[in-house]
DNA sequence: CAGAGGTAGTTGCATACGCAATAACTTGTC
DNA sequence: GACAAGTTATTGCGTATGCAACTACCTCTG
């Protein structure tokens, strides 16, 4: 079935669209004080999950599988290069001999608590003061109702 | 000032996350429909702006400024694959001849309209479904503020 | 109308990424 | 316990992308 022009504009483009451009639109006012300290959005992002976990460790399937955008062969470069800087090391795991884990280092931990503070301040600008309490809360509901229904 | 480890579990960062995390969860489903046709991503969002102006076109520095996220660099290497495929043409602009038009041409126009029913039909079991009417006007104009105050 | 300064689009170069194939290992089954 | 089938991570290869430099053109100012 062919569609018409007139399905160009349904309104359920309309909402996908909305999403990808605000989410698209946050991530551009983030990305200088990320880069100020030479890391990527996405090496920030995996340092940051790693950062956030007891060990401030994780197998590298767990780590990817926590990444919103990453497939197997980006982690394990994505590894090779915050390795080769100093903020991650690779460890054997005891249990499983095929797999390894991504270990955040003391370097690292120090470049995510030194990009935080900016982070927050960012976020907190172009994104946490434009809503009231009340939307902060509706808004993460429903972008969890999306989230969860969609997770890989 | 650097920041505590406290800082990494801050609610901006959480309700940050949900918008990528979202995001990202919702165009991985609409991949599939959309490369089942031979495109990528970007050009299929190229492609849509096209079809949605009056005339089907627009110079290119528009167009790169209406799509979410691209470089001038990388939209002109988009266009060349567009055009090497038939589906958009370069126009000259008669009043500015340092610039042009991306055009796009019936060929293009049918693989828009080709997608579409899947796409919608993705959006619609990803996302539309998934929240009432209610919902969905309040998630538009939450994310309607984030995107316009972060416009470019 | 000459020239300085700005803008539109393209290109060289270096990098990042995904897919598919691969190696190494584990798990389940008989 | 041996082998088939699945899983984990890595790599070769082709492609997409951004930055910075560049060309061509426009516009504004005097």
């Amino acid at each position: 079935m062919r569609a018409s022009v007139d399905d160009l504009d349904d309104d359920r483009i309309t909402l996908a669209g909305m999403l990808f451009e605000a989410a698209a639109a946050l991530e551009r006012t983030t990305v200088p004080s990320i880069e100020a300290l030479g890391l990527t959005t996405q090496a920030f992002e995996a340092l940051l999950r790693l950062a956030r976990t007891p060990e401030h460790r994780l197998r590298m399937s767990e780590l990817a599988n926590a990444m919103t955008s990453i497939t197997p062969s980006g982690l394990t470069r994505l590894v090779d290069r915050l390795e080769s800087v100093g903020y991650v090391e690779r460890a054997m795991c005891p249990s499983d001999r095929r797999g390894s884990f991504a270990q955040l280092t003391e370097s690292g931990m120090d470049v995510v608590l030194a990009v935080i503070p900016q982070h927050l301040a960012d976020l907190d600008e172009h994104l946490w003061r434009l809503l009231t309490v009340r939307q902060r809360g509706e808004l993460e509901a429903l972008l969890r109702v999306v989230r969860d229904a969609n997770a890989r």
